[in-house]
DNA sequence: TATGAATGAGGGTTCATTCAT
DNA sequence: CATGAATGAACCCTCATTCAT
């Protein structure tokens, strides 16, 4: 999430009923977000106290309502907005005219990177993932239903390209990799975090590619 | 105004591991585990009510106290106890001596078996492993690491009949293989279910396989 | 409360109803209510947990409630029978025909003697005393009540026989000198009772009886 | 995603001690205090339950704790402050170059004067008193000590100026006046109340003071 | 807009008491 | 009589959210 690239919001031209935040604010609005992820990560979702994320963030609890509707979205939001984030961050990559194995190699790179660039954020994303995916339901399952595509996408390009076999089943393969490279990162979260998580992406890719390579 | 025989004071607090507990002692502390799961995998730890699972194990709030340590308690003894019926359970089919691609192929078919034979188990020992392996650490890491090392075990062996390749590496492998397994019964358990999870082992164990296969 | 008899309970004729209670069945009595005045003085009526009564009696926990009403009643049976029994044995001392500073001396002594004998009785009578009188009212006060006759008639003897001021106070000076033995006895529970209470009595006595003054 | 200024953080939780509280704040804190006093002396520590106290100082339970760590943080603030207070008042009757008979007359009807004003208050401290001393140790007992301290240097001054024997013991003679106080009280609170207790001044001390023995 | 004091619902846990065995 | 497992009412405290300033 290094790569992270001023949000849609952000971006919005001016309009009379929504025109950019003032820098002010949303650089207040991005605080709020990075100190509750921060402090999601520490405690968890449920154990994260406002008090505390307001205290993060260097504003009164009171203000967090003025720019969350409360705990919930501030999870919803870091996960739609991050997760977002994230898959453009994939596009990029991925859209490369490399052969496969390394388009497939470069993304594991790229989402290692991502996890080593902010460990809070990696953290609670993989750790509450799996929570709100099944509390909050939609809404969260949208925003990774777009990162699978993104990987979808990979595998499906690799398959026309004839280097992935033809009959490999893709949505299979998608949540292979995503629970595969999951595991890892979490592992090295969870870990003491040493030896640099970037570089086992060749030897986790390669792994991951031989089982589903044409063969000769 | 003599003072009490010592003994009288040690005679109490019977430890529940003197003897088996009586056959109805026993059965209660299955019931209130298993609605502790039950509620657990329907709200999450967190959101899940003591008297939830009280009433639906068909004793009063206090008796669960009777049992079990408390919340944190009823999800670790879950845990304990439930990987580790499956690590046993594992072994039988990791020790048979059939080809390596069988075994793994037996192994997720296991593993997924369990799954659909208790959604709810199955729906905290991943929804909640994550977490509790953080914030609980010590107690739920040494039974995770426990499946680890049957996996580590089964792969090792495939590397002995030759059936693996030497240069594997055998705790990345387990990482993804344990990581794509999760994602799939993850999948499952939130979606409709109305596919047999079982179904879908051949061909997980072949595409996870055919890359470590020593390839002609 | 070293020279107890057998309680009046105890000392009853057989009838047909209310025959001398089994010697098991008194020792039993005995047991639980020992237990209970020691679990009281080690941690307060309120804090204090039928649990620890009956691990510290040798018996269960619904034993207590054939023997007594609960706890309360526990506490005030206490209070009735050794407050009684202190009395009784009281009256012995204060009825020899000594100089009057000579019984007022030994009523001391033998007051302390009792708390000497016998610190976690004395614990919970002096510790609870006030909030009993207070919330368990009418019972505990009459108890105190025969208390306060024994001394009042100690010091009436006094003014009889001439060596007490015909116009002190007795009401008055009798609540100063429980109170003031009640603060000593206190400080001598809660401290660290190297010193023996008892060598006490006699500054004790001389100085309520003499007074402070300077005298001429 | 940059890191948060630590300073942030640091500007959150003012201290009470910083300034002086806003007078609003101050009566809040005063309100929960006495109502607190008011509920522990009708009902005794252990029974008084927090939601009494808040709506006898209208407000919300929970306001309680942001003025006080909890239950025990109100007895022992009410001991701490209200002992304090009247430590700080005895001082200046006790400061004056009267007799010392007569001072010491001014210092018990002072005390009884305190009684009288807040019997609330006083039951509490006389009730709890003792079991405080026992259960919460150390920082009652420093408050306690200081009371002790001021009596101690009433009676010294006597016998420095010869109104007292010189062979008194200070602090026994310091125990047996507080104990003969507070029993008197005691009686006072928990009877009718109709008598002024400070009428009573007079005599406890000349009692005290002179002894009950006839005087040649 | 920002604040943070106030709110009060909610939950885990304890423990006196009961009663089937 | 004795037991001790079961009960469930009661309570302290936390903390997300609101709203007067």
């Amino acid at each position: 999430m290094k790569t992270f690239r001023a949000s849609a919001r952000a971006r919005n031209f001016p309009r009379m009923s929504d025109r950019p935040l003032p820098e002010n604010r949303e650089a207040r609005r991005r605080a709020i977000l990075e100190s509750a992820v921060r402090v999601f990560a520490e405690n968890g979702f449920f154990a994260a106290r406002i008090r505390d994320i307001a205290a993060g963030a260097g504003v009164a609890e009171g203000t967090i309502y003025l720019y969350f509707d409360g705990k919930d979205d501030l999870l919803l939001t870091a996960f739609r907005e991050k997760v977002a984030e994230f898959c453009a961050s994939v596009r990029d990559v991925l859209s490369s005219s490399l052969p496969f194995q390394e388009r497939l190699s470069r993304f594991v790179a790229h989402q290692f990177e991502s996890i080593e660039a902010d460990p809070p954020l990696a953290t609670v994303l993989l750790l509450e993932s799996r929570q709100s995916s099944k509390f909050y339901g939609g809404a969260v399952r949208d925003v990774l239903r777009a990162y699978a595509q993104a990987i979808d996408e990979l595998l499906a390009s690799g398959q026309h390209s004839g280097e992935l076999r033809p009959d490999a089943d893709v949505p299979l393969a998608r949540r292979m990799l995503i629970g595969a490279l999951e595991e890892i990162e979490l592992e090295w979260l969870l870990g003491d975090r040493t030896r640099p998580l970037v570089a086992m992406a060749p030897r986790v890719a390669a792994t991951f590619f031989r089982g589903l390579a044409t063969v000769g």
